[in-house]
DNA sequence: GTCTATATGTAGATAGAC
DNA sequence: GTCTATCTACATATAGAC
């Protein structure tokens, strides 16, 4: 009952020349810098635009509305990370469990980085949120983990790793994202993420035993 | 540097008589049939008073602004939730694991069961994020989940249990809050609390392993 | 105490000049 | 393609009548 109407939030245009790949480019940083400075509230298209240099007009040639400009920011974000883990992730010469241990350090550490910008952009997320463009951008994560879930627990049927799956990624993303939205110091950053990482360690471990009894 | 003025949300005053307490609790009724019917971006003052069958002028008799209602509804909500957690998590002559299971299973059906409130909700948690009282009304929930890990964990430091109780307390809140985002099977919903619950299983009973070492 | 009416501000988006 | 100016809509909050 709460989702109504659904605009379109994908970009208006791929701009080809160079001057418009430039204002694309300026915009975004322009949006980051309203959203970091100013916060989701007083995110609007008139700031953005003041700070990008443009005017409001130029502005809604390349973006059709809000909500499209931090969709944009968003998956961005969410494609640098998904790379990120992936190339963690994906180092079949180091063992499973040590390279999870790894990847959760990385992204623990990388969203307290920007805590700023990422809990304001997060702030926007009712804006697009159930729009099939977001589902789309979440699939890519979904099979990094699936290829490594098939190591980390090789002697599991897909039901089991799928749900492990399921547990230990929405684990991340939330628990960092509630994490980060208070500052922290480094030390503390550490302790916290090897305490996450010895619980998906545990859990992992425990479901091999389990499989092989 | 996202977060400026710092509105004021508690409520005015507390009403002592019978019509105004009716009058309050109409107010919410009706903020929670607003957030669920129309969603968090649709939750204004005037929808609030018109549901309830007020004026806007008396709504803001009892409440200073449209955060102070939505505080006041997330509070009643954490309270609601702390309550049955520490019900279950006290029972002490039940297993300090087998409670846990229970506790993360009531946690994320209840969250699932008014999913669409809860988003909402949630969606509006900007509006007054950092404010002091927010701060308070979570410490009671930290008070239970201290006295239950002091006989989960008994061989642990005061360190370890702290640690440990963030990173479940945490995991509990934040992955249950998204994972009731979307709609889910009942048969989904226990598989997925039993995983959590295992993962969490697991951690602690590593940890009372190594604490023995 | 409760209402109606409204002041005030600001948002998102577009029209039309250049 | 880009700009300025503006339209429309709506939100929060208050003033003043009853």
């Amino acid at each position: 009952m709460a989702e109504h109407r659904q605009a379109q939030i994908s970009s208006r245009k791929q701009p080809q020349q160079a001057r418009s790949i430039e204002l694309v480019e300026s915009v975004l940083d322009a949006a980051i810098q309203v959203l970091t400075a100013e916060g989701a509230q007083r995110f609007t298209m008139a700031r953005v635009a003041e700070r990008a240099g443009v005017s409001v007009g130029s502005l809604y040639q390349y973006f059709p509305n809000k909500a499209s400009i931090l969709f944009r920011l968003q998956s961005d974000e969410w494609k640098r990370t998904t790379d990120m883990l992936r190339g963690i992730l994906e180092q079949q010469d180091t063992p499973p469990l040590e390279r999870l241990r790894t990847a959760v350090h990385a992204f623990i550490r990388s969203e307290c980085e920007e805590a700023n910008v990422r809990t304001a952009l997060d702030d926007t997320a009712p804006l697009y949120r159930g729009a099939p463009e977001a589902h789309e951008a979440l699939k890519a994560g979904a099979a990094v983990m699936h290829a490594f879930m098939c190591e980390a627990l090789p002697e599991s049927n897909d039901d089991q790793r799928a749900l492990a799956i399921r547990l230990i990624e929405s684990t991340i993303w939330s628990v960092g994202e509630s994490y980060s939205e208070t500052p922290r110091e480094p030390a503390e950053i550490i302790k916290f993420a090897d305490a996450m990482a010895d619980m998906f360690c545990a859990y992992l471990v425990q479901i091999n035993a389990r499989a092989r009894a």
